[in-house]
DNA sequence: AGAAATATCTGACCTGAGTCAGAGATTATG
DNA sequence: CATAATCTCTGACTCAGGTCAGATATTTCT
């Protein structure tokens, strides 16, 4: 069997196996889409948002939800700033729904697991851990956005976040990319993505100075790092700015992320003294493409 | 994040994936149920084996089969030994359609993989296989069938199969068990299943005098072994016959069949001069229950 | 041979999960 | 301030995927 029907033959039997390990359970009582709008609106969420999430016809949610309020399981209130929005949220009896049905799950997963020897589930999560960071990594694409859009900006939240965990002294988001700067100083944000809205990973080449640019902001979701993705990005970002004419890139780094410099060393690209004045960059590189 | 949410995470994650992955596809042109069962006829199927493998409500396979008639896909023709009885088969056009169908599936798994190096599809079918060999684990139980039952013969046919690829000198099925034969001589057959019909090993024991069992024709399937269950298997044999009274048992197995010998000395078995004339019998053990 | 069991088919009916076209309220924009 | 855009809701409709109760034909059992 080659490997396509290996990988087609693990789908369908995890199809089947679905059926009892999934959260297919949450149609016990209730339908199916009723309960995961539960579990969708959590803290309370405008529908707006619920839409989008779940990609769901505003006719057919709003159906839901007024089946849902009839169960007394939701509240749908107006938004406070904005009159057309409304926002859904679980009543005590609905937060108990959902609390059983979470139950529910956990314990058919829990019981199934529980056939297992410590071992062997320790096995079982590494090898679901390996399935999925594969299966992310082939399906992520690489494409570029407005600097100023909100997956960028979250990017850089993302981003930034781990920076200031990371460094001793932390990092502040003003050193950030500000929103709209790539188009006055000419450059580009590429976002690599599973799905069109859900990024794993960034990174931003901006010009220096004529035929010179600068790589920036290079970040991975830690769920998807050694799989190759960030050698994976930095080469799109060279080949984007080169294709434009910009030949030389340079890029700063802190000695805080040794697996970003070896990145770059094992790249092509050779230390070089400080090129800038940013706060952050205590290694400094270049390569020059040919 | 404990083991429970982790699978139940992975099970979420994998169930998106599927949408892309699965053969959810096979829906473009014609309704997922119809294609699914163009792809269970295969090579010609009679419905009462359809209905019990599809699952299926007489009514609806019936309705389902005449839409694919309309499409001029399958055929289905009177059951030539009972009049009973109807047999759907695909016509040239039906395996066309199978045939495209399967080779769009093929074509999308396919284009995923070639996002990966080969060393990371290798990493994806290997840790697919782990998954799927521990989650079947999990879901084995060991159940008491009549030796006579199409399971049961099914298993020693895979037994006796196996055995004749490994012996030397083949392996003749004259030696297995006959049907019917434990209801003379008294003892059990046990079945270690995934699904009540999907059987994954086998074994019985046997009185062979009294206050003395024997153990046989145990088998597991090749694609769940290294996972501990041919210990399971054999402990319940060990303590199904004790409850019995037969706290002596014996077995014999092959030079030719190690890793067998293996568990037998570790589960506590210890080498004993043959018991019995059996032909296969090279190695002989016995134990007795504390 | 007659009764009981088995297999299939037909028609009536149901449900979940949507889609689509507006209507009405509210907010943003030129 | 008028107009456009945004958001939600309602009613009418569709479709896949069934279930259920017989009717009919055949085979097996007694």
């Amino acid at each position: 069997m080659d490997q396509i029907e290996l990988v087609r033959d693990f789908n369908r039997y995890y199809t089947r196996r679905l059926g009892v390990l999934g959260d297919h359970y949450l149609g016990l009582d209730r339908p199916w889409s009723e309960s995961r709008l539960l579990f969708e609106i959590g803290e309370g969420a405008d529908l707006r948002a619920l839409r989008s999430s779940l990609g769901l016809d505003s006719g057919f949610l709003s159906r839901l939800l007024r089946s849902l309020e009839g169960q007394g399981l939701v509240e749908v209130r107006p938004h406070p700033g904005d009159g057309r929005v409304r926002v859904a949220s679980l009543t005590p009896a609905g937060m108990a729904a959902r609390a059983e049905l979470d139950a529910r799950a956990r314990e058919s997963v829990g019981s199934l697991l529980g056939q297992l020897t410590p071992a062997q589930r320790d096995r079982l999560v590494a090898a679901q851990e390996q399935v999925r960071g594969l299966l992310r990594l082939a399906s992520v694409s690489i494409s570029e956005i407005a600097d100023s859009s909100a997956l960028a900006r979250w990017c850089l939240a993302r981003y930034a976040a781990e920076l200031d965990a990371r460094f001793v002294s932390g990092y502040s988001s003003s050193a950030l990319l500000r929103p709209g700067e790539l188009a006055t100083t000419g450059g580009e944000f590429l976002v690599a993505a599973e799905e069109p809205s859900a990024a794993v990973g960034c990174g931003i080449w901006q010009v220096l100075s004529p035929g010179v640019a600068e790589i920036r902001h290079v970040w991975i979701d830690p769920d998807c790092r050694g799989f190759g993705l960030g050698r994976r990005l930095l080469s799109a970002l060279e080949s984007r700015a080169g294709a434009q004419g910009y030949r030389t890139l340079r890029l700063g780094t802190s000695r805080a992320l040794p697996e970003a410099a070896a990145l770059y060393r094992s790249s092509g690209y050779r230390e070089i003294p400080p090129y800038g004045d940013a706060e952050y960059n205590e290694l400094n590189f270049e390569k020059v493409l040919s």
